[in-house]
DNA sequence: GCAAGAGGCATTTTT
DNA sequence: TGCCTCTTGC
């Protein structure tokens, strides 16, 4: 019989026929995994902390865990709870799992992020918690305007509590499980003279008003559904067989608390993978706490350590290891890895920041003509405002590279806009929706016209949207608004109607042309007008790939992202935060100087936890290196404005000297040693020095401590705001471009991509002096700007 | 109602 | 320094 002409055929069985039906044979999932990796996939009974160090093959056991699960018929895949922290790591999982067991992964329909899941959970018992199933979820944008509002109505001077203290303390307090009435009393004075729980309720009864919740609510009423009704609860113990969360050491307490919940059924099964030595989200409301306390927490819990380290040199796992071990209360791990030591750790003093770069750059460059692809070479900076030397070094050089981080493609402003108006139109009582386009683009609508409209729909009970047309026929506003409110609360019933007959995507076309929005953005002729424009293109594509209009929106608020400008060899620009989970032969790893990394504020804030963790986040820096790892520092940094010096990072002293080999600076004179002795880094006394007198003199204005740098200000201007996600600087096209094109003269009008318009003032051949409209005069390569 | 200026202020940001 | 927010003046 063929296989066409069979009946049904589980999906499971075809994907395992080589393996799970002959029992003889081990599965094929299995093979290649090393002892651990075997025992982390294999202990499927009772609770289980798998600690995976850096590089270890997490992904890989967790998903052959799952795999393993459904092969063995130990469950179906409704039955399995699997919780990631990012949409990315989730849609990896799901990939991969169905890269193993095939079709099957279709029906994990509990696999996705704590946000994710939660939002379902309370989608289906919304009502459970005081809402309707079709509740709206805000981000922290839209969160922060209606806290604004709040704090508003009760007079609370803003300048002095700024709502978005409060934002933080409401999420704060959120992460923590603390409904308003939790609120321990010691912490109600945080805010207003002890306004801060009463707003908190407040803020809540407004979300319940306008039938809503933030990412916060998510986790906090689904938990609050689940304490307040046994039958719930029991039911998703039942269902859940086994349960796996990833990135453990991440979670907060309300996560904590809503897998303590589901956990306490009859299953028991939990699987935990995480590494405390990775743990770099405390700031927001991470517990390390909890995976160092999971044996304590389920009793009996098998602990299986991976440490068989893949990815890193002898030499990065010994410098990175021994760094952190100078952290107290870890779990305790021994990386191990083979092969050859590998080249050593270097660490390069630089005289200032802009130097720093220039030797990096350098770097980057012999690295990419011995054969290094750039896109394997990453910086890892502590704060985004350390990337500027880069980006600014890059564009000179014409060195491609890519900003990973920044604005989400959801959060940039346009597609806010586009996606309010949306909403307006799904569903008509979206009134924070309707706030946020009422006047735009500007339709004459002022603050006292929508303060008008707020008091009318507050005294009549209805959303804004209902109210601007009850308003517009009645004489409460002048003319010229209640017409012009008429008409806006008209059209939108308009296209609300139109949404039932047209296909979405083309909906928002004609939304976005008729409401004006493109016509304001066409007539902006700021730099970044057109990548706005080309934005909105990308989100009406977007839309294609969902059924309807309400599924599109069901989506974006947790789950939008937008995959752009990965391709290309491109040198890697992030954060040290945003490196984690990823690797690169080259690591560069610039300022690690006291104040800046460790930064200072978090010691001051956190003290010796705070410390800790940023070591943990040079020690995730170091880690992400398979070849080679740079550090370095400066002497002299320009920090808002104004020069400091600096020392170097007490973490540079914590390197094993073995590992590491030190490089100075020509600029810095007379080399530079002795810092690895902590308590008295000769660095800080160098300007003292006869040698940092003789590079005075001879950087001549260069001397940072008259301001006399020879670089001027770099403006970003608004560009960085509405940056992708991934940002992508395509050098190598412009250039091109530029080597046929070419031959700028002095007074011509050109665009670039950064700056906007600008008139040529001088050329000097590829280098062209350029005075642009907005950002003030620049020197930049004729390959980045084209004729205007 | 809107555009330009003054003052306050600056990390990290998975959802 | 340079950005964002609020105020002020038309």
């Amino acid at each position: 019989m063929s296989i066409e002409s069979s009946s049904y055929r589980d999906p499971l069985d075809a994907a395992f026929d080589t393996g799970a039906v002959t029992p003889a044979t081990e599965p094929v999932y299995l093979q290649g995994l090393n002892e651990s990796q075997r025992e982390a996939v294999q202990a499927l009974d009772g609770p289980v902390l798998v600690l995976a160090g850096a590089g270890t093959g997490k992904t890989r056991v967790l998903t052959t865990r799952l795999a393993h699960i459904l092969a063995t018929r130990r469950a179906f895949p409704g039955q399995i709870l699997a919780v990631t922290f990012t949409n990315k790591a989730a849609r990896e999982m799901r990939e991969r799992i169905g890269a193993l067991i095939g079709g099957a992964v279709e029906g994990m329909q509990w696999l996705g992020t704590f946000h994710s899941i939660a939002a379902r959970m309370l989608r289906r018992h919304a009502e459970l918690a005081g809402l309707k199933p079709n509740f709206t979820i805000l981000d922290q944008d839209d969160s922060l305007r209606l806290i604004k509002q709040v704090v508003e109505a009760e007079n609370i001077d803003e300048k002095r509590f700024p709502a978005r203290t409060l934002a933080a303390l409401i999420d704060n307090w959120k992460n923590r499980g603390l409904t308003p009435d939790d609120v321990p009393a010691g912490e109600a004075h945080a805010y207003a003279f002890g306004q801060g729980v009463k707003l908190y309720k407040l803020y809540q009864q407004r979300l319940k008003t306008l039938n809503a919740v933030d990412f916060g609510d998510l986790l906090l009423e689904a938990i609050n559904v689940l304490r307040g009704n046994a039958e719930v609860l029991e039911d998703y113990r039942r269902r859940f067989a086994y349960m796996l969360v990833d990135e453990y050491q991440d979670t907060n307490t309300a996560q904590y608390l809503w897998l303590r919940l589901l956990a306490g059924g009859p299953h028991n099964n939990l699987c935990v993978v995480g590494d405390d030595d990775q743990s770099i989200y405390a700031w927001r409301g991470a517990e390390i706490e909890n995976i160092l306390r999971f044996e304590r927490d389920f009793p009996g819990a098998k602990v299986i350590r991976l440490e068989r380290n893949y990815r890193s040199t002898p030499t990065i796992l010994g410098a990175a290891s021994g760094l952190i071990a100078a952290n107290k209360g870890r779990l305790g791990k021994t990386l191990w890895t083979e092969g050859d030591a590998g080249e050593k750790i270097q660490v390069r003093a630089s005289w200032d920041a802009e130097e720093e770069a220039r030797a990096i750059a350098s770097d980057i460059e012999s690295l990419h003509h011995k054969g290094q692809r750039f896109a394997e070479m990453a910086i890892l900076v502590r704060a985004s405002f350390q990337m500027r030397e880069f980006e600014d070094r890059f564009l000179m050089l014409g060195l491609p590279y890519r900003v990973i981080g920044g604005p989400r493609f959801y959060e940039r402003a346009e597609i806010r806009d586009a996606l309010a108006y949306l909403r307006v139109i799904a569903q008509g009582d979206d009134d924070l929706a309707f706030e946020r386009i009422v006047n735009k683009p500007k339709r004459g609508l002022g603050e006292a016209s929508i303060q008008a409209l707020e008091v009318h729909a507050r005294k009549a009970g209805v959303p804004l949207l209902a109210a601007a047309l009850e308003i517009s026929e009645t004489e409460e506003l002048a003319p010229k608004a209640r017409k012009t409110l008429g008409d806006f609360a008209k059209t939108i019933a308009r296209w609300h109607e139109q949404s039932a007959q047209i296909p979405h995507p083309q909906l928002a076309e004609i939304v976005l042309d008729e409401s004006g929005y493109t016509d304001m953005l066409k007539a902006d002729k700021s730099a970044e007008a057109p990548g706005r424009l080309e934005n909105l293109k990308e989100l009406v594509r977007s839309m294609e790939a969902y059924e309807s209009l309400a599924a599109f929106l069901e989506h974006v608020s947790l789950v939008m992202e937008l995959e752009q400008g990965e391709g290309g060899d491109r040198v890697n620009l992030m954060t040290l935060h945003a490196a984690k989970g990823l690797e690169f032969e080259t690591v560069f790893l610039p300022g690690w100087e006291e104040g800046l990394f460790p930064s200072q504020r978090t010691m001051d804030e956190k003290g010796t936890a705070g410390l800790e963790e940023e070591r943990r986040l040079a020690y995730v820096g170091l880690t992400r290196a398979k070849a080679r790892a740079r550090v370095s520092f400066a002497a002299n940094r320009r920090i808002h404005g104004s020069w400091q010096s600096g020392v170097p990072s007490r973490f540079v002293g914590e390197l094993p000297e073995a590992h590491v080999e030190m490089i100075a600076d020509e600029g810095m004179y007379g080399g530079y040693g002795g810092f690895r002795d902590n308590t008295a880094p000769n660095f800080g006394s160098t300007y003292d020095s006869p040698g940092w007198r003789r590079a005075q003199a001879a950087r001549g204005s260069a001397n940072p401590f008259t301001g006399g740098s020879a670089r001027g200000g770099f403006s970003e201007g608004p560009a960085r705001k509405y940056a992708s996600r991934s940002r992508v600087i395509d050098v190598e096209a412009k250039v091109v471009k530029s080597d046929t094109g070419g031959g700028y003269r002095a007074g011509e009008r050109v665009f670039h991509q950064k700056f906007g318009y600008g008139r040529v003032m001088s050329v000097d051949g590829n280098k062209l002096e350029v005075e642009f409209d907005k950002a003030g005069t620049k020197r930049v390569i004729d390959g980045f700007v084209q004729r205007a």
